[in-house]
DNA sequence: GGAAAACCCATTGACGTCCATAAAATCCCA
DNA sequence: TGGGATTTTATGGACGTCAATGGGTTTTCC
């Protein structure tokens, strides 16, 4: 597998450490990409991501205005960022920064969502799913237009 | 990792003596580049950055119209920069110049934002965050679709 | 001679590394 | 097929190292 999918809850440690899951590990093995994470521009969450989404943003802000309020919100992306790096247990430590914006306490729950993840807590990423399931009845399916996304071979290789 | 991200919080001394965190000192020191410093010609605050980034603007100002307000904007920027000489423990001596322009008092903020870093006086820094986010909020999110790779959407889709 | 800068050393607290344990999953062989 | 054995995973703690910080001493330049 090479996706982040299905969901996890883990423990936080007194000194802020959390294992990520064993089926991520094995992805970010794979990719042979260092993990990064940053806090969420919406919602109370951490992100987690290779370094190409990472180049992204710092190549899109040399392109851009550096007057425009866009790139002071990719600056802000950046400036949460953090290369996290695992132990030989194959743990992160979340700096306190970390654990209060996603106002985490004792566990965190990961949620793969394909090419990343969130990490969230509990409770509060239960109480979001609810949400969009209403909403899904309510306001039915976003139409998922496959076939025409990723135009690329399955194999990616971002090497430098 | 080559890039200047996340934010440090340092102190500066009775000397007005400021350590450069060691995650951006190592970036400096594996292109063994020197530090540069200057003010920012838009914001509160300092930047910082490697060599290579000075000659990219002085690059710039000899390919523009040498009467042209930007050339003279970027000149500005050249005219406040120093060059940083680090001790033996990675430490800057920041001028009085530099810290009244960014009304720094007994502890510095050190934002990464890829190839350059800013310094800022925390609350200073935090609230222009804080703006940020809120305009993410309201806004959406700076659409980042370019360069290669899986021609994916925005980060995470929080809206609706 | 005095102020400021460069240099040197001490302290402390955070973080990375290593090791131990328990629970769960997997394997294996009768 | 079932149950014991082995491996993997999650979690916790101990300890060493290094970054950050502060203070002192020497050097440099007015």
């Amino acid at each position: 597998m090479e996706l982040f999918l299905s969901t996890f809850e883990n423990r936080i440690d007194k000194k802020g450490r959390l294992s990520v899951p064993a089926p991520f590990r094995v992805v970010l093995e794979r990719r042979r990409d260092p993990l990064f994470l940053f806090k969420s521009l919406t919602e109370p969450c951490l992100e987690g991501c290779g370094a190409e989404r990472i180049e992204q943003i710092v190549d899109a802000i040399d392109s851009m205005d550096s007057l425009s309020s866009e790139v002071a919100t990719l600056q802000t992306m950046l400036s949460s960022a953090q290369e996290m790096k695992l132990d030989a247990e194959g743990r992160i430590m979340l700096s306190t920064d970390f654990i209060e914006f996603a106002k985490l306490d004792e566990t965190a729950l990961y949620a793969g969502i394909g090419r990343s993840f969130q990490i969230w807590l509990p409770e509060r990423y239960r109480s979001r799913e609810a949400d969009a399931r209403a909403r899904a009845k309510t306001d039915g399916l976003p139409s998922l237009r496959l076939g025409h996304g990723a135009p690329r071979s399955a194999t990616d290789n971002g090497d430098r």
